[in-house]
RNA sequence: AGGGGCGUAGCUCAACGGUAGAGUCGCGGUCUCCAAAACCGUCGGUUGCAUGUUCGAAUCGUGUCGCCCCUG
């Protein structure tokens, strides 16, 4: 019996929140949001993240999860939304997986090796104090000592991959170049990204971050830091976020603010697009063709 | 009008007279427990223009155009 899930994906502003709700409503089911940023409570202007009006009395799931001074990782997001993604399949529903967190979203659709070594703070915090004194060129010799593979692959620069995979030896005294990298499908799901020009995906980014200022993005997070959440906390550290906490800082004009989210997001939805190229039959859309009906078409002829 | 300063990559700036370098932007990519994160690669300039000096000029001289400051 196929289990079929749909994946909305795709880049920042392309739409997703709209379809997928089209979608959940024509197929009477439901929607698991796999976006890292939506799942804090209290990030809602800055997130874009949809309101009860916008999900249209649809079920969204893994939003609104956490406190904004939690951390959070991919872990943490797949051991809450399989148990959901699964359940719907039981109730011989298609579950509708939208977000533009590509990585949360690979962690439903295939079988992934990092639970095998859960992260331990201490041995993390052990690396990055060993970083701290002894630099980064130090921290990759210990690399290259212990898992010669992985230290060919990852950049001396890119310390935060160094830490994990020296964690991960440490920790399961298995080398991370053991680990199987191929992207094994658990589910029969269709994906689908709305493939925007970029000129004009760009215009809607500005388009929205504009609105996200009209709407009290500065507010936002003013209330945020006055309600004593510090700026250096993971969902701070969000596009809008910590824009404004600089710009607040600084004295910015809030135009200034504005032109560096603009950029940033732009930057941001180069990497996922990036990123989504690599999902194994990934249909892009023209945005045209972007609908609920075309979306069930594609779903009717695949299976 | 007179005096001074400045004009170098899209932007901000470097470069003892020895055929221009960074950062940023733009573009491309990596990603298996912080992923809106972290990281990597790459394009790019007939040095405002003209002329002179010199073996050799972004650099020195002259002229010219443009911008800025001071004085009147």
């Amino acid at each position: 019996m196929p289990r079929k899930v749909l994946v909305i994906c795709g880049a920042t502003a392309s739409g997703k929140t709209g379809l997928a709700v089209d979608c959940a409503l024509k197929f009477n089911t439901e929607i698991i949001s796999a976006d890292s940023q939506l799942i804090y409570k209290g990030l809602n202007i800055g997130t874009a993240k949809p309101t009860a009006e916008e999900m249209r009395g649809v079920k969204h799931h893994l939003i609104d999860i956490v406190n904004p001074t939690d951390t959070f990782s991919v872990s943490d997001y797949a051991e809450k939304a399989l148990p959901v993604l699964e359940k719907l399949l039981s109730k011989g529903k298609i579950p509708i997986i939208c977000g533009g967190t590509g990585f949360y979203i690979n962690s439903l659709l295939f079988e992934f090796g990092y639970g095998n070594t859960a992260a331990n703070e201490r041995v993390r915090e052990k690396y990055a104090e060993f970083l701290e004194k002894y630099g980064k060129d130090a921290l990759f010799d210990k690399l290259r000592e212990v898992d010669p593979e992985t230290a060919e692959v990852l950049h001396p620069n890119d310390t935060k991959r160094v830490i994990r995979a020296l964690e991960i030896f440490e920790v399961s005294g298995k080398k991370k170049s053991e680990q199987s990298d191929k992207l094994i499908p658990k589910y029969d799901f269709v994906a689908v990204a709305v493939d925007y020009p970029r000129e004009e995906l760009y215009a809607r980014i500005n388009a929205r971050v504009d609105e996200m200022f009209k709407l009290g993005l500065v507010e936002e997070v003013e209330t945020l830091l006055n309600r004593g959440i510090d700026e250096n906390c993971q969902c701070m550290q969000a596009i809008g976020y910590k824009e404004v906490v600089l710009g607040l800082k600084n004295g910015d004009l809030r135009s200034t603010m504005s032109d560096i989210i603009k950029q940033n997001t732009r930057h941001y939805a180069k990497r996922q697009l990036t990123f989504f190229k690599k999902t194994p039959n990934l249909i892009w859309l023209e945005p045209k063709n972007a609908t609920a009906d075309k979306i069930a078409g594609i779903l009717n002829e695949t299976y």
